[in-house]
DNA sequence: ACGGACATGTAACACGTTACATGATTAA
DNA sequence: TTAATCATGTAACGTGTTACATGTCCGT
C-alpha cells in the first residue's frame, strides 16, 4: 500500500517495474505480488496520490506508468514518519529446528544444508550487486539496507555452521551430562 | 494451526498457556494471538488431532487442557517434514531506513536510537533466560533457537551502530566523493 | 480502587497470496 | 518449440489481527 508510494518516490514506474523492485534489493525487507500491487496502485490513483499515464504499445497491453503527486509525496512523508514497529518474522526453518528432535537426523541435516546453500546463493546475489531499482546508483538508504542484509545472512550462516550440532547429534549421541 | 500441534507436543496446555509460549522463546520465530489460537484448537479437536479436557474451576471459566492424540502426533510429523520455505520478514524499520533521506535527520536518529534500545532490552530478556515453555529445561532445539535469536540481535545491533552514518549524515554533510 | 493476570471465546475486518485469464515477443 | 520476459488485471481463498464481550482474583 504505502510501499508503492515509496517506490514511486524513486522515480515513475509501472506495476510490473514495482514488482521487479520487490525482487531486487528489497527482498529481505518485504515481499509483494501482483495481486497486491495492482489494486494498491488503483486505490492510490483513486485517492489522488498518484497519477497514471497509459502508453499504448502496439502489440502489448498498455503500459501504465504511475507518478507521485504532491499529495502523494505528503502522504508518503506522513507514513514514513510513524515510528516503525518491531520486525515481524515467520521462520519455518526455526520452527523445524525447535522440533528437530522429533525428526530423523538425516532429514534435519538435509534441511540445514539446504538453508546454508540458499543463504550462500542469496549472499552472492546481494554482494555481486544484483541491483535493479528504477534509480541506478546506490543511495545511502539502499546501501545501508543491502549491507544490513549481507550482515544478517553472514551472521546466520556462521551461527548455523557453528551450532548445528545442537540440533543434529546432541540428543542421540550424548546423555544429558554435566555439560 | 500446525504450530499449536507442535506446542502441544511439548506437553498438554490450555489456549492461554499456548499464547504465553508465543510470547516466550518463540517470539522471534512467529507470533499468534487468541483470535488464531482458540479457533485452531477447536478445529484440531474437530479433526481428532487433539483432545480437550475441561476442568471446571470454581470462579473462573473452565480451563480447557488440550492433549495431542496419536493422529495429532502423526500429523505433526508430516507438517514438520516439509522442507521449510524461506523466512518471511516484514521490517518497517528497514523500509524507513531506505527512505531516510526524505526524513529530518533528527527523526532518523531517533528511530535508530529507539531500535537500538528495544534490541538491547530484547537481548537482556533472551540472555537472562526468560524461558516460560511448558517443559522446563532447555532442550536442544529451544537452546539453538534462543541462541540464534541472540546472535541475530547482536549482529543487528553491531551493524546498526557501525553503519548508521550511512543513513544519518551522509547525504547532508558530504558530497558524493571518491569514496 | 485500580490495574494486571487469569481465562475463553466471537465477529468483523484487513491483508496478502494463489491461481486464473490473456496475449505478444524473443532467445535458447 | 518451448520457455521466459513483458504486461495487466480479477476472484477466491486463507490466515491472522483487532476489538469486543465477560468475569474473578490478587497485589498495590
Amino acid at each position: 500500500k504505502s510501499l508503492c508510494l515509496a517506490i514511486l518516490s524513486m522515480g515513475d514506474a509501472s506495476g510490473y517495474e514495482i514488482k521487479k523492485f520487490f525482487e531486487g534489493p528489497f527482498s529481505h525487507v518485504c515481499e509483494a505480488s501482483y495481486g497486491s500491487i495492482y489494486p494498491s496502485l488503483q486505490r492510490l490513483a483513486g485517492e489522488g496520490l498518484v497519477t497514471c499515464e497509459a502508453f499504448s504499445q502496439e502489440k502489448r497491453p498498455d503500459k501504465k506508468v504511475y507518478s507521485l503527486t504532491q499529495a502523494g509525496r505528503a502522504a508518503l512523508l506522513e507514513d514514513l514518519s510513524a515510528i516503525p514497529g518491531p520486525d515481524r518474522v515467520r521462520s519455518d526453518f526455526l520452527i523445524t529446528m525447535i522440533f528437530a528432535h522429533l525428526l530423523p537426523p538425516s532429514h534435519v541435516a538435509g534441511v540445514i544444508d539446504g538453508r546454508i546453500a540458499t543463504y550462500r546463493a542469496l549472499l552472492d546475489d546481494l554482494e555481486s550487486g544484483a541491483l535493479k531499482g528504477p534509480a541506478g546508483g546506490d543511495a545511502g538508504g539502499i546501501a545501508f539496507t543491502r549491507a544490513y542484509g549481507v550482515a544478517m545472512i553472514k551472521a546466520s550462516l556462521e551461527f548455523i555452521e557453528q551450532n548445528r550440532h545442537l540440533v543434529e547429534g546432541a540428543a542421540l549421541l550424548r546423555a544429558p551430562a554435566t555439560e
